[in-house]
DNA sequence: TTTGTGAGTGAACACGTTTTCATTTTGTGA
DNA sequence: TCACAAAATGAAAACGTGTTCACTCACAAA
């Protein structure tokens, strides 16, 4: 009870304000309210009185009665992975200049959630929640889906998905893995690189799932053989595992396409550090994503860029224009890779 | 109103359970808490009916009548720092394993904080703020602690911030930098460094400031000549050109000490593969923090390490503790530090 | 003067929950 | 069976805000 007491002592609240000020609690509530009509003099007393109070509207009681919490849920598995930290971040900066919150979600590494998060989840009321077709399972998704929460999906270039939600539409941004993968194909065969070996992404991934599909489909169209497809996990560890594996166990290849960038460090050091064999002279490396790191002297990695500004812009997009109308028709963004040049090829 | 009413239909309320269950509304919110006094059956059936409507309590109304609000607020400057990733990520982990959200606030990279961003965030109310003496001015900070909102202050071995909050005390975790720091000195001078470069961050880090401090402590102790400071800010980039100066215009130095891991790799590249000396022949490098990408082979960092995990279960403990008791005594959790040994020195 | 228009105003209600409090029911020992 | 404590129950009162609605008032046009 005591802290209570406290809360109600330190927090002020709109009648404090209204009768400090001499109007009423309604033209508190306009004050803060920009569109609302009131004499310019009295919503400056009123603002005025209010700082002195040290006075904010409470999000709780204006949610519950407007029925927007200003809150965005964000579903992730892993905050560490540079590719989730920076969407995160550029996402995070978007939304809270249009007065937007992020509220982090965690889900487990197999994409799994605890139901009981979810139902905690679903209690914040969101006005929106942004979840990557990558983190989250179909059927999770469409308990949200059912409850007309806005979903965002994104990095899925592949039709099943509509399926698993059972034909619900939501917006999505599309992004076309097709350039980028065929202009790193091209730059593997000018080198001459014949045999590829593809280091995959978690298996639950729908991203990895098109990424290897386009990549077999460009080699085939360029006549050169199928790609040796090593498992993986979007980890360091498990790259250069699979790494090893694959010149000890395996007969090796002259070029690896990994999955994400950081597969492919963990790849390059394999080879470097523990092969003994020269990226790119011996083997070229080719990533995906660009995360910061690439561009490190280090690994200096040739990689298939998915433009982070470009990317959060049209999510901000996205998201804004749902906020605003929640009933407009399912929208699809689309934006392109390309590939940057750096030395793991040649 | 269209949404409003599709969001009335879709989400289910207390009464509309009651009502199908055949109780009244505080039967319904007694189900939902553990500890309320309902007949076992009663409560069986309530939630069975809950959940075949898809009800889940209003974290808005529970929010206003019972003060908390179970959000955790985070303020943090950037989410792409493996260094702050790796807190967000285990935080939020562990509160949300207490039924906690993080609610994410992202601050200049100066520290500064807009305005109208800190009146947003007191709004919604958290029952706590993590913040780190890191990211956040004194000031701002001081108009939370006004407010009775408890703050968790950390990695702050100083006590010039108890001045700043003008004498309010807070809980906080202190992180005792000296242990690795002397065991780093120790093995630097076991492999005959004599002329050491501190490589600084950013220039308003308490931190930085603390690491600084105490390695110029400790090369005294030991009769060493005093560090030749670099300044930096924690970025690879920033540490990259710092390091060629340092050799190009600079006279150039046996060691280098890092205020942290990234720092260290921006060194390690620049003399590598821009000055052409050899880590740790040449030149011994040492790291603050042991993020993961410390031991990938391309770097193999000696660093101080600063334990994940311990730290994390301090804070949570600090965090879980002043949420429930909240005018308990402030607590100082104390952490240590420790070496890594790895290839960068000897 | 009358009429109409538009902005400005505040009382009352609504939002969905928890908590208090007085009441009823259940369980236990004599 | 009775008495008494303990558990279970529901009506009503909060919590702090936005919104509706009927109303006043000033001002310009008729």
């Amino acid at each position: 009870m005591n802290d209570r007491a406290d809360k109600k002592a330190a927090r002020a609240t709109a009648d404090q304000v209204a009768r400090e000020a001499n109007v009423s609690r309604v033209a508190v509530s306009r004050a803060f309210n920009p569109n609302a009509s009131l004499k310019p003099e009295k919503r400056d007393r009123i603002l005025k009185v209010a700082r002195e109070l040290n006075y904010t509207p409470d999000m709780a009681a204006r949610s519950l009665v407007t029925g927007r919490s200003h809150l965005v849920g964000m579903i992730v598995p892993d905050v560490c992975s540079p590719w989730e930290s920076q969407e995160i971040d550029a996402l995070t900066t978007a939304l809270q200049a249009e007065g937007f919150a992020t509220l982090l979600f965690k889900v487990k590494a197999d994409f799994s959630m605890d139901p009981r998060l979810l139902t905690y989840m679903r209690g914040f009321n969101p006005d929106s929640v942004i979840a990557f077709t990558e983190n989250i399972l179909p059927d999770v998704l469409c308990g949200f889906l059912d409850r007309a929460v806005p979903i965002y999906v994104i990095y899925d270039d592949v039709e099943q998905f509509a399926g698993a939600a059972s034909g619900t539409l939501y917006d999505r941004l599309l992004v076309r893995q097709k350039n980028g993968i065929e202009q790193a194909v091209a730059l593997l065969q000018g080198y001459g690189a014949r045999r590829i070996a593809y280091l995959g992404g978690k298996a639950q991934s729908l991203a990895n799932a098109e990424r290897e599909r386009t990549l077999k489909e460009t080699l085939a169209e360029r006549g050169m053989d199928a790609p040796i497809v090593l498992p993986g996990d979007y980890t360091y560890d498990t790259a250069y595992r699979a790494t090893l594996d694959l010149f000890r166990i395996g007969d090796g290849a002259d070029a690896i396409f990994a999955a994400n960038d950081v597969g492919a460090f963990g790849a390059i050091d394999a080879l470097r550090h523990e092969l003994g064999l020269s990226v790119p002279d011996d083997v070229k490396v080719v990533g995906f994503d660009d995360i910061p790191q690439a561009h490190w002297k280090s690994y200096n990695l040739t990689t298939v860029r998915i433009d982070l500004e470009e990317r959060v812009r049209a999510l901000v997009r996205l998201i804004l224009m749902r906020l605003r109308a929640p009933d407009a028709q399912p929208l699809t963004e689309t934006i392109n890779t390309r590939l940057i040049v750096r030395g793991t090829v040649g």
